[in-house]
RNA sequence: CGCGGGGUAGAGCAGUUGGUAGCUCGUCGGGCUCAUAACCCGGAGGCCGUUGGUUCAAAUCCAGCCCCCGCAA
């Protein structure tokens, strides 16, 4: 099929990857513009585009596609059989969705109607799925709401944000291809998405890795997990900004106030929670790397007793 | 030129009023102990990121470069 490809970050990457490799041919790719980020405020393309580029492939990078007349033009003459749209980062108009034949199909990193929106992966681990994975579905109009056409699982287990993301990405892109196939075929067979199961991980903002100590050590402890490695889950320790970067749940009898630090010693350190207490093991402190508290004591002190403090925002 | 912290023994840190480098852990050897991620004794291990400058003398002062990290985006 004659494909065009949408998308932005890493996780577009994948998908585009292997495309590449199957027999379609994606003549055109649309991604965000160049944004300055980092250290330093360089100017850089989106992974996407680099991906794109090195398979000579031509970009596009609007920065409204929503009223872009050329990108439209564009399309109309490339006139591909289907869109692929992964993680692109903008809405796409009415009549850019219904210009292919096959319409524009969309792979989304959680298993519809669960978690729609646009952070689904950090979100599947923070809020204690079992289990998540990769949906395929035709694109509607509304936010992830179209119908499904394929899916695949894959069990959570102890997987941070980074793990889960590049397993969900590689899934995504084989499944991405199958479906493919199948939609020559004639074979899908598109399934409405229960509205009324539906659930939304909305943008997630770096403060939203904020730890509140007064929730449940397990609850902690998926936020850490989530966030990793970005934007990261942190706490103040002497007025600075400590983020934890791994921690698990221990049950204790204690009573402290959440927050209290009760044991320190190598194996890490112990915070009272709401329910239950942390076992923090590594850790990492402002213009510092991280290391595991074990690193971290032999030059410096953590004592019992001292609080890590919620971050006021 | 977005703001800022940092590169010292395998690891984490101290040392910056310039004067031949120190702590904790690890490691090696020995001892103690029923036992030990415990304790005691002893040893090895550093061209102090890199290049150049100031100086009788630089980890320490000055300039450039490389790399790491926090914030902000």
């Amino acid at each position: 099929m004659r494909i065009v490809f949408m998308g932005t970050p890493d996780f577009a990457v994948c998908s585009l990857e292997e495309l590449l490799k199957s027999p379609h041919q994606v003549g055109l790719v649309i991604t965000q513009p160049d944004k300055a980020k980092d250290r330093g405020k360089k100017v850089l393309p989106p992974p996407v585009k680099e991906r794109a580029e090195a398979a000579g492939i031509k970009v596009l990078q609007p920065i409204k596609i929503r009223d872009d007349e050329e990108v439209f033009r564009e399309l109309e003459e490339y006139a591909p059989d289907i869109i692929v749209v992964v993680a692109y980062g903008q809405i796409i108009p009415k009549k850019i969705l219904e210009l292919p034949r096959y319409g524009c199909i969309n792979v989304h990193g959680s298993l519809l109607p669960k978690l729609r929106g646009a952070a689904p992966i950090q979100m599947a681990i923070v809020s204690g799925e079992k289990e998540t994975g990769i949906t395929i579905m035709q694109m509607g109009e509304g936010l992830d709401t179209g119908d499904m056409l394929t899916k695949d699982r894959v069990e959570i287990g102890n997987m941070n944000f980074r793990e889960l993301h590049d397993c969900l990405a590689q899934m995504g892109g084989r499944l991405l291809v199958k479906t493919l196939e199948l939609i020559e075929k004639g074979e899908v067979v598109p399934e409405p998405q229960k509205d009324e199961e539906a659930t939304y991980a909305g943008l997630i903002r770096k403060q939203d890795g904020a730890i509140d100590f007064n929730r449940t050590a397990q609850e902690v402890e998926r936020l850490i997990r989530g966030f990793d490695p970005w934007p990261g889950a942190f706490c103040t320790y002497k007025d600075k900004v400590m983020k934890l970067w791994k921690a698990q749940a221990v049950s204790t009898d204690k009573e402290e106030k959440p927050g209290t630090i009760t044991s320190v010693d190598h194996k890490g350190v112990i915070v009272t929670c709401g329910t239950d207490s942390l076992l923090v093991t590594e850790i990492q402190m402002p213009g510092k790397k991280r290391v595991t508290v074990e690193e971290y004591l032999k030059g410096n002190k953590i004592e019992k007793g001292e609080v890590l403090n919620n971050v006021l925002l």
